[in-house]
DNA sequence: CTGCGAATTGGCAGCGCTGTCAATTGCGAA
DNA sequence: TTCGCAATTGACAGCGCTGCCAATTCGCAG
């Protein structure tokens, strides 16, 4: 049979409890007794049982990562997960996923039920999670620890942020530097934080290049491929039509190509288009994606830091502001000479 | 403080022990007494403890997905995922995730090393760890349970399969149909099952067509879009070029795709181009990619069902094959008249 | 040497649940 | 009504670990 704390303990000649200080990195155990206990523990082969350690300690071990349950496979959360399972590993947690719908009736309720039934020492939230004031406030009332992923800042005091806004400014002006001056926004859905800081700087940008704002040259999207061909659609239509399209992110974006393409429209001769994210698709398309890189992996990674630093002690962790790229690809360029088209 | 089983008893009337049987849904409990134990815990707003439900019962409800790490964030695992999830959720399990480095020195070790840690009650094995004779012979040895997610189905007994070389085969027959003579593959690597299977019903394929195996038209690739453009490169650098490439996965194929635009050919007029899996990236390149569709989200809820069937009861859980589909989309067309390009 | 505070180590109850087995109850046949 | 067997319920000892606190040892000043 595996072997437990206390065959470690008597090959060790000392107690359980020496053992598990050990294990535990607690302070005051002579180095002496440490390596003879952790020699112990190799020869047996020993792992303390998760279980046993949860439900003496009154601890998980487990952070959970709640996201919007339709976004589950989105390129986005796979990265995410991807850096939040570097931290925990190192720290010797687990990572819990859960898909929730945010939309359900009662969110905040889901996310309770959640944390009752797997109680996770703590969560990390991502977008529309992130955003919502509401549940924000109940966790705190309840407790709970947690860390945000958001372009948003002001409820959130443990994660990470990016300043989407003024990325977002800063895709208007490659625009403009282009020549560009109708350019178009496929928003993304209500919900998210992501829709109103990037319409934000896409306006800021607009300002910054004397161009007015033109509200038939924003459209209401959403974070799919097909929003992004609807959006498309709909601005291509118009009697004067964009000669550039900054998405709300790249899966939208790659509907915007795909619709040019259909329509004929060479990118970027005759339509720039720009996403945001810079996922792995973005650089498979061709041509390949003019986007706004969210360090993704890393905001998971020091998202799952910082909260755990925070469960270790209460006040530790902190809002850590994450870089973005303008990653300049093949999809923008200057603009076409101006005629009406269509 | 949370309720604990023993208030729900106390409020119920009756003992623990009942409680414990209504929630885990054992049998000889009469009907009047489930509904009062229900009712109560209800009430109390009671949820198990799973750290003290594992100890007691010397069970972790813990499901562990082993795949490779570098593999962590494709489209293919992550639809999995979402699958296994799906399982897990209704069982009352929870899915692990261990990224495994199958390259390092010992990925049978790394694999015992995990379940040593995490004690999971069972394991979800995907490719190349699936296709590890040893590995699976080890884990038989171990006693632990298994389920595998691959083409290839000699040693296993419970998960699914998917028959790649017939689907490979179709693949070329697909070309074939279109009046391609010339048609190249680029491998998937070495030590994954996919490149064995998909290569060996390519060879179908071309046998069934009666065109004869040309050696310089199968170039040694990998799963990434990186190798890919490599592979294309090859291809399309020999003085009779294929007019039609079959890449191993998706991700290759829109490495393909990219390197044949940047050479300034059409797709499909002057190449067509197959991949393999139908990613999201697949629709959303343009033109969107011929693909055979693999269902990885039911691939991965049944593989869950499966494994989660064998722990209930050894010898429950079968070898379910799942089906694929040909997705012919824009990325293959009849072949160009013949002439040597270059 | 001795005494004393600090450093180190040990003892043990108990975390909340389930497995085992015993006790009780229910029910149809005699 | 009574008996016997099956169905139902209960009692209780752990599962393997950590928290709490007591015991022991150490190092050093007096």
């Amino acid at each position: 049979m595996r072997a437990r704390i206390e065959d470690v303990a008597e090959k060790a000649g000392v107690s359980m409890k020496t053992v598990s200080r050990v294990f535990n990195h607690e302070p005051n155990v002579r180095e002496k007794t440490r390596l003879r206990v952790e020699r112990a523990a190799q020869a047996l082969n020993y792992r303390p049982n998760p279980s046993a350690r949860s439900l003496a300690g009154n601890r998980s071990y487990l952070v959970s990562l709640v996201y919007d349950d339709p976004f589950a496979g989105s390129a986005y959360i796979m990265e995410i997960i991807v850096g939040m399972l570097q931290a925990c590993e190192s720290m010797r947690y687990s990572a819990m996923l859960r898909p929730l719908e945010f939309s359900s009736a009662d969110h905040v309720a889901s996310v309770e039920n959640s944390i009752a039934q797997y109680r996770p020492d703590g969560l990390i939230l991502v977008p529309p999670f992130a955003d919502d004031a509401k549940l924000l406030h109940r966790l705190d009332e309840l407790g709970a620890r947690y860390a945000t992923i958001s372009a948003k800042s002001k409820d959130a005091r443990v994660g990470t942020s990016l300043d989407e806004r003024k990325a977002a400014g800063e895709v208007v002006d490659h625009l403009a530097a282009l020549g560009h001056r109708r350019i178009a926004h496929v928003a993304g859905p209500a919900p998210h934080g992501g829709r109103v800081w990037r319409l934000s700087g896409y306006r800021d940008g607009l300002r910054r290049a004397g161009i007015a704002y033109d509200d038939s040259l924003v459209v209401d999207g959403g974070f799919s491929f097909e929003a992004g061909i609807a959006g498309a659609k709909q601005l291509l239509d118009l009697d004067d039509p964009p000669t550039a399209i900054f998405a709300a992110n790249d899966d939208s974006a790659c509907g915007v190509m795909h619709e040019a393409f259909e329509r004929g429209l060479r990118i970027p001769q005759d339509l720039s288009v720009v996403g945001f994210d810079d996922t792995p698709t973005s650089r498979q398309v061709w041509p390949s994606l003019t986007t706004v890189r969210q360090p993704c992996r890393e905001m998971g990674r020091i998202a799952a830091e910082q909260l755990l630093a925070s469960i270790r002690d209460a006040g530790a962790g902190s809002l850590v502001r994450v870089p973005y790229e303008l990653m300049v690809r093949q999809s923008t360029g200057p603009a076409p000479a101006r005629t009406k088209r269509r």
